[in-house]
DNA sequence: ATCAGTTGTTTTATTAGCAAAACATCGGTT
DNA sequence: AACCGATGTTTTGCTAATAAAACAACTGAT
């Protein structure tokens, strides 16, 4: 694989913990009102120490500001990564769950390490999938329906399989 | 959220740089039929170093095994590995670009990314969907023919979605 | 008004992953 | 034999993210 593919790993934008500094600000700020660098040690259940110098490069990114008495807020950049992130955990999860699914535990856990990872045309694109996956097309519902009976049947492959592109060309063959 | 669903990302059995490790191994022993410290390093991009050091480690840890003579090879833990990280590459890559249509550096980037975070219970059910959902199956066939003739028509979301949550609660209704 | 608890910051240290540079060791060429 | 190039390792330094501990400042209760 060429390098440029997979050295962009790093050139992201935001880290996953910075991620979930953001979110974590915004959902205090939902169920406390306020958010302060304590409140947020807290709920990552991380040292204030190490909360004050996430923070502090945050705010220095512009991405949280701070109230004249140590109260914080995400601005406007802020709640606008905190949106793209909840929304892609959303679909990532709701896909997970309810369309293959996986437990509600797993289909956390996995969407949480990857919402920050997807790009925004890949978040579009699957929440436009599952959507109308979800939705009452009887299409749709016909199709969910007969895959998740074959779930049920198909026990077959063991996992990894060894060559999944030849599992896929045997069968559009 | 649960911290204890958030840390997991570090708590992952590979790294995205462990991952890369194993499986430029992997694909130099394809196309040479040998890898070494400095193969790796120069499919990689990064210095003979860095490359020397994480291989140490990958050594240390017993994923990685080296000939009498500084020829590398993946034991046979690595090789499980790299085979579930390449299977679930494979898999996203395909989804991303054949069904949700995403280019396919896009699709190459993205699922490079998240390769090697998914469960295998998520890679194996991913697995199980796409096949089912690219096979030639009618009310596959028909729903795929159908979302796709949707995404032509429905350019009406901005990304991100506010509430992704609402969004579908709005259309079970 | 003092004392305890909470809060925020800073300093020191650790780990993973990288670069850069120095170093040693080969192998082949001349 | 001397040299050059490739190889592998080690050392030093960097950044991000953490813990731990020390410190300062504010808050509230008695």
């Amino acid at each position: 694989m060429a390098s440029d593919v997979w050295k962009e790993y790093e050139s992201n934008e935001i880290s996953h913990s910075v991620a979930h500094h953001l979110t974590a600000i915004h959902e205090l700020m939902d169920d406390l009102g306020y958010a302060r660098v304590s409140d947020v040690a807290r709920a990552l259940e991380i040292t204030r120490g190490s909360a004050s110098l996430t923070l502090k490069a945050l705010k220095a990114r512009g991405l949280v500001v701070e109230d004249h008495n140590k109260f914080l807020k995400l601005s406007e950049d802020g709640r606008r990564i905190v949106d793209s992130i909840l929304a892609k955990r959303a679909v990532v999860r709701k896909f997970l769950n309810e369309v293959l699914k996986l437990d509600e535990h797993q289909a956390e856990v996995d969407a949480c390490k990857v919402e920050h990872l997807l790009s925004a045309q890949t978040g579009g694109q699957l929440l436009h999938f599952v959507h109308f996956l979800l939705s009452d097309d009887p299409t749709a519902r016909q199709f969910l329906a007969e895959f998740w009976s074959k779930l049920d049947q198909n026990e077959e492959w063991q996992w990894p399989v060894q060559d999944v592109d030849q599992l896929f060309n045997l069968e559009s063959r």
